[in-house]
DNA sequence: AACTCGGGGCA
DNA sequence: TGCCCAGAGTT
């Protein structure tokens, strides 16, 4: 029965991403993966937009794992001290580089487990960087991604990996992307934590959550 | 599982 | 200016 819900949500939304207009997927911009790996430590509580104004710079003058390793962490802060975090994010980022040099040969690991032992690395940026880095199948889960599968009923789900899996399950794979972008942008701007608009939302006739309040 | 971190954004 | 956000890390 919920799982009868679950994919009338799915097809719903698969609808809706016809109709959506790429723009609506900020992306971050790399050249490489390890690029990318940097782009997304920066990006926890803040977005591509103000990344991606980072990383130009940066990337332009430190490219690669090696040129990045011989900034010195006072001119790393400086790049990205718009990020929020900056602190922590600099020195994680300067571990990382060391991290990918003596341990990965320079490369970034194509693992979960061995991106998770990245600092400022965790589930989430992991599944980043396997996605659309090496495209292994991950699906990055954060608050919005799970609050919203949740009340709309996609998934019916504790955690965040649980949420993870569901929605690999529920989802087809060519719409995960495009999914997982709706979601967020749904999260943000309709589906609120706080104050839900469901007056503003288009999917409220199977909704858990709009149906009980 | 719940808490802390530490910045920016926003009312 | 005080509250909120959203990831990672810690206990």
């Amino acid at each position: 029965m919920l799982k009868d819900n679950a994919l009338l949500v799915r097809d719903q939304i698969i609808e809706l991403l016809a109709k959506t207009n790429s723009e609506l997927t900020t992306t971050l911009k790399h050249d490489s993966p390890f690029q990318l790996l940097i782009a997304t430590i920066l990006s926890a509580q803040c977005t591509d937009k103000r990344v991606n104004s980072i990383t130009e710079k940066l990337f332009a003058a430190h490219p690669t794992v090696e040129a990045l390793d011989q900034l010195s962490l006072e001119k790393l802060e400086a790049y990205i001290k718009s990020a929020g975090l900056w602190r922590i994010k600099a020195r994680n980022i300067k571990h990382t580089c060391r991290m990918l040099i003596n341990d990965f040969h320079g490369e970034v690991p194509k693992t979960r487990d061995e991106l998770m032992r990245l600092p400022g690395v965790g589930r989430k940026t992991a599944n980043v960087v396997l996605a659309n880095a090496f495209y292994i199948p991950a699906f990055p889960v954060d608050t919005h991604v799970h609050r919203v599968a949740n009340r709309l009923g996609l998934v019916n789900s504790k955690t965040s990996i649980q949420t993870e899996s569901q929605l690999m399950n529920i989802i087809p794979y060519n719409h995960w992307n495009d999914a997982h972008h709706w979601l967020i942008n749904h999260g943000r701007q309709v589906c609120q934590a706080r104050r839900p608009l469901c007056n503003k939302c288009i999917l409220t006739d199977h909704c858990q959550y709009n149906n009980q309040h």
